[in-house]
DNA sequence: GGGAATGCGTTTTTT
DNA sequence: ACGCATTCCC
């Protein structure tokens, strides 16, 4: 009984995959894909196009080990969102059973995060560590900018965040900061002492402090792989098969962890898309793509170059995109999938008449049957769509929005958890820095004094009562920050107790600080929902840093429904596929991005924003931009679409005005509504 | 006068 | 939401 249910289940899910019983598993793809998949021992170059079944490709990897009777246990999957780890055991569960959920999965920082939990004391942290964001990082870089800036220089001196970037990039991109002045800030060479000086006292402060940003999670995991070799061997005899995925975007750094824990038996595989790197600007290099047999001399190389996404023009586009790439790919994809509706591209007014297009447009395809779950909005910045979550709040159509600034990014939510970081780890300055700046009167200057004071003393809280602050307007405020603390550090307390104590008094002190309030409690009530899940606060706040809810903004009236949009920036829709891709803003300027350093990048971005798409393509290209000042400029189009040969050819020109009635909609389809008065409407009485 | 609050203009991508 | 400049307060 138990397995009919199952196979139902199966079916509905997934159905090309659970097609067939067990044995005939690899029937499911074609020789390429099924030389990858199984491949057991040995190292293994994957280069799979986009679209290609790359991740059906490692989904029946570990389906297939774990059939052939490898332990579970033994597979080590590493992935660039743990969702997309997720996703691929979910699937493998399905074709073979639940030992798959069995694999470790997830992202390096994650299992980085779960390994040194073990052995942090090696390295001479305790065990509790704490992990601090980027905006802690260029909090505490701030502290110690300011305590060497005090000679009042003549030359300007790197920001804080200007600095955290730099040392940031000499780590991920393996060079000395010298070399990244000399090519990317010259002008702060004669600082290189100073700057020098300031990442010493940097890394001192963290580890006096139990505290690691994101990078000593990469770097200190390297580092107890190299000096501990008996942890590296157990490692390894624990992961006996090693898979990385989005190799394309990893760093050297990466890599090396990746190859270090792959030395003893030598059962890796690397599956990416050379094609598809975008983050280099973290330090990602699609070197470690062509360095990998170099590494490991007797690894094989498969390519997927079929593609099982995209009709035939949309592949065409994207290929075009690409041949003005610098570097000389190896491959060209092909489909035979049916369709040849050419990719839409639109002319629009301005930005508002561009989401007017969006909006009706995917209202079209709704009616048509095209799910909203099937459409996506994909832009190069978060902020560009910004007009068009108007729209689509005005038009009650719901979304969900993915990148840029996340939800445990937004400050109420960082708040709360540097309250309960201190409890956890009362010497970490950067949490207390920033939970004294709560209280009115206390800024960074005399909050930076009050938690250098607290930590000096080993965490004790007492300095917040103590009788050099008598006196003071925000007293009594420490008073009772000083009470909250000392509650939250009773061992007795399980988590949701703690988040309680946090939340009731945060909310306290918070309404003074927001005028939005309201809105902000209900984020914090969501927060603790999350919490619900985890046993206890470390683990909830290392998760928060390294593994956050990954969604930004959700349409409040429609939370409740489980059909929405995506809006996304391209790269967080990376992996995703959908029938309708909407890419916004096609403008010099916009996208590419006015300050990118890299061109060869924003083309690459382009190509996968364009191969998101299976079915229906809209590039979108406002004729003028809302510019500083609410003053219009002439939007000029992005030489990504100037560029490529024949862009008229493979395209399909639309022109959307103000005053179109009658849109040319892909499949026809008509409106039957008029959305523009409701939205004259909706825009004289505004939103509420 | 040091430091906090307030107002204004701008906005790349993220573990 | 954040950096930056200006204003305001102790």
């Amino acid at each position: 009984m138990a397995r009919v249910d199952k196979v139902e289940v199966m079916s509905e899910h997934a159905p090309p995959e659970a097609v067939g019983s067990k044995h005939d598993l690899m029937d499911d793809l074609n020789p390429a894909q099924r030389t990858a998949a199984t491949a057991t021992t040995g190292a293994h170059l994957v280069i799979a196009g986009a679209g290609s079944g790359k991740t059906r490709t490692l989904v029946y990897r570990v389906a297939h080990l774990v059939h052939g009777g490898v332990a579970p246990e033994s597979i080590l999957l590493l992935t660039f969102t743990r969702r997309a780890a997720q996703e691929m055991l979910r699937r493998a569960a399905q074709l073979v059973d639940e030992r798959c959920r069995r694999v470790t999965g997830g992202t390096y920082h994650s299992f980085a995060n779960s390994v040194l939990r073990r052995h942090a004391q090696l390295l001479g942290y305790g065990p509790s560590f704490t992990i601090i964001d980027r905006s802690d990082a260029v909090d505490l870089v701030g502290m110690l900018r300011s305590a060497e800036d005090n000679a009042s220089r003549q030359r300007r001196f790197p920001r804080a965040d200007t600095l955290v970037n730099l040392y940031s990039k000499r780590i991920n991109t393996h060079r000395s900061l010298k070399e990244i002045l000399e090519e990317e800030m010259p002008q702060f060479l004669d600082d290189l002492a100073a700057i020098e000086k300031i990442e010493k006292a940097y890394a001192r402060r963290k580890l006096e402090q139990n505290t690691m940003d994101y990078d000593d999670l990469l770097v200190q995991l390297r580092r107890l792989l190299i000096e501990h070799p008996g942890v590296r061997k157990k490692l390894a005899a624990t992961f006996r098969y090693i898979m990385v995925d989005e190799y394309q975007d990893t760093n050297r750094l990466q890599a090396h962890i990746a190859a270090l824990l792959a030395a003893d038996h030598g059962n890796i595989m690397v599956v990416g898309d050379d094609a598809q790197s975008i983050y280099s600007f973290r330090g990602a290099s699609f070197r470690n793509i062509i360095d990998f047999p170099k590494l490991f001399p007797e690894s094989r190389t498969t390519l997927l170059e079929q593609n099982y996404r995209s009709t035939p023009p949309i592949l065409e586009l994207a290929n075009r995109v690409l041949e003005k790439a610098r570097e000389k790919f190896s491959k060209r994809l092909f489909s035979h999938l049916e369709g040849s509706q050419k990719p839409f591209f639109v002319r629009t007014t301005d930005d508002p008449t561009q989401a007017r297009f969006v909006c009706d447009t995917i209202l079209a395809l709704r009616e048509d049957g095209v799910p909203l779950s099937e459409m996506a909005v994909l832009s190069r910045a978060a902020w560009h769509s910004n007009v068009l979550e108007l729209e689509l709040g005005n038009r009650n159509i719901p979304f969900r929005k993915f990148g840029g600034i996340r939800f445990v990014e937004s400050a109420h939510i960082k708040d709360v958890s540097a309250l309960l970081k201190i409890s956890l780890n009362p010497i970490e300055v950067a949490s207390w820095f920033r939970v004294l700046q709560l209280f009115e009167g206390i800024g960074p200057k005399i909050a930076q004094r009050i938690a250098q004071d607290v930590v000096e003393e080993d965490g004790d809280p007492a300095v917040l009562v103590s009788t050099k602050l008598e006196g003071r307007r925000y007293a009594g405020q420490l008073a009772a920050l000083y009470k909250v603390i000392s509650q939250l550090r009773d061992e007795k307390l399980d988590l949701s107790q703690k988040l309680e104590l946090a939340l009731k008094a945060y909310k306290t002190w918070m309404i003074h600080k927001y005028d939005d309030a309201v809105r902000r409690q209900q984020d914090l009530q969501a927060l603790a929902v999350v919490a619900k899940r985890y046993e206890d606060l470390e683990a909830f706040l290392s998760d928060l840093a390294i593994d956050p809810p990954d969604f930004v903004h959700t349409d409040p009236h429609e939370d409740s429904e489980d059909e929405w949009l995506t809006v996304s920036t391209v790269h967080s829709g990376k992996g995703l596929e959908w029938q309708a891709v909407f890419v916004l803003h096609m403008n010099a300027g916009r996208f590419p991005t006015f300050n990118a350093s890299d061109y060869e990048e924003e083309r690459r971005l382009f190509y996968v924003a364009i191969t998101r798409s299976k079915r229906l393509l809209y590039l979108l290209k406002p004729e003028e931009l809302t510019g500083r000042g609410g003053f219009y400029e002439i939007g000029e189009i992005s030489p990504l679409i100037a560029e490529v040969d024949g862009f008229a050819e493979l395209t399909e020109e639309v022109v959307f005005a103000p005053g179109d009635s009658d849109l040319e909609l892909a499949d026809g389809a008509s409106e039957s509504s008029d959305p523009a008065s409701l939205q004259r409407i909706l825009d004289y009485f505004g939103d509420n």
